[in-house]
DNA sequence: TGTACATCAGTGAACGCGCGTTCACTGATGTAC
DNA sequence: TGTACATCAGTGAACGCGCGTTCACTGATGTAC
């Protein structure tokens, strides 16, 4: 059993090493330039012993994408969670903050969970999960805004209730005349990140984390935060 | 000349041939995919023979974006003219509704201009300029609001109005306080897009049409469109 | 505890493929006198 | 109008490269009696 669970814990780590070699050439060369190969090379091995660890280049390529998700999460749920239950905007801007942050850390993660889908690779579901962790914690927010009472939807019914996956607003504990308000704002999130990471605000922002700053306060508002 | 002419003109046509061969090519395999010696299968000559159109893998590249943009800027322009000027609303929309259109219509070139940027190309400055016309027209409708009176920053002074590049606001007829709430609904307008495109969607929207409908409102809301 | 066997990790060669780019070349098309 | 020359488009072979994946193999590490 001890030599067993060596050998495993061996495996475990090589399996490791390979992603995290797999990840630095993810940052310099984009998810297209990814291969095997050049993975083996760092590491010094065959190009044929890395099929020990992955099937093909598509399972690692699955591994890279749970990765930079989970990373992504858990970078937003730690800022997030060090701000008083209370204090909407303030959880609200340290997620935004922290994602934007990571995203520009990583550029070459961030484009390949949220940029245009690698051609050729299908996401399986287990990326499905980790993919949510960040969007969920504004939806939290907002929720929590709604269960104190300081949050509401629009009294003038301007705001669809019916646009979303059936459930799924009461299952974030949103209003469903809220919650595409808080779709709207987490994908403008995105966008906003996504401009600045991939270039297309050149020439247009000039003070970029103060530009960004008084996005997310817009999109607060939308998603109707006090 | 005339014999002049006519060269020109086929080798005008054979280049036109060549980007359109690419398009496709683009279209089925995205950007990564995109190959000197395939475009030049498909038109049944040597590849070499390409070199005599192109300098470079990357000058094509080049070509397919500019028209990329062109095209996006086209369709947005069309659709926004055929909207009477004082309907600054209906602008908005026929505008964020064009731009969505091309790009369910033509996501890899979508992808290609507005996804993850290319590794190892750097677009030159050619394509800056008809990257701009669709969110120009964005700009042109607060504008106009403005101009006329029924669009106006907010009194409180919540938003910053030097975090553009200096000069940029007044170029478009915006107040300085006004321009980056533009900006960020035009981010905004590219989020949510890009979410639908890109698949990010998937098993939280259910209506997309729709929701993109209620979206660009809550843009035009951030934008202070009456 | 010792030995026979099974499992596993890693090797290196090979398959078959496609790529961007260069180069010397052949004809055809245009130009100048 | 006719001819000598220059320009141009297109060819096909080649260079050198890297890729994903397979396969028979060698040792080393573990397991069962």
């Amino acid at each position: 059993m001890t030599a067993a669970g060596a050998r495993a814990r061996v495996r475990a780590e090589l399996t490791r090493e390979i992603v995290e070699a797999a990840r630095r050439q993810l940052a310099t060369d984009g998810a297209a330039g990814l291969s095997l190969r050049a993975v083996a090379r760092e590491l010094g091995m065959a190009s044929s012993a890395v099929y020990r660890y992955f099937a093909s280049r598509d399972e690692l390529l699955t591994a890279l994408i749970v990765d930079a998700y989970d990373a992504i999460g858990a970078a937003a749920e730690e800022a997030e969670a060090a701000v008083p239950r209370a204090e909407l905007r303030g959880r609200w801007r340290a997620t935004c903050r922290a994602v934007r942050e990571w995203a520009l850390a990583h550029p070459h993660e961030y484009a390949l969970v949220y940029g245009s889908p690698v051609p050729g690779y299908a996401a399986p579901e287990t990326t499905i999960e980790p993919a949510a962790r960040a969007a969920l914690l504004l939806c939290r927010v907002v929720a929590d805004g709604v269960a104190a009472g300081t949050v509401a939807p629009e009294p003038d019914g301007r705001d669809p209730d019916d646009v979303l996956a059936p459930g799924l607003a009461e299952r974030l504990g949103l209003p469903p005349a809220l919650a595409p308000r808080v779709v709207t704002a987490w994908s403008g999130l995105y966008g906003a990140i996504g401009f600045e990471v991939f270039g297309q605000t050149h020439g247009v922002v000039a003070d970029h984390a103060a530009y960004f700053d008084a996005a997310i306060e817009r999109l607060a508002d939308l998603a109707r935060l006090p």
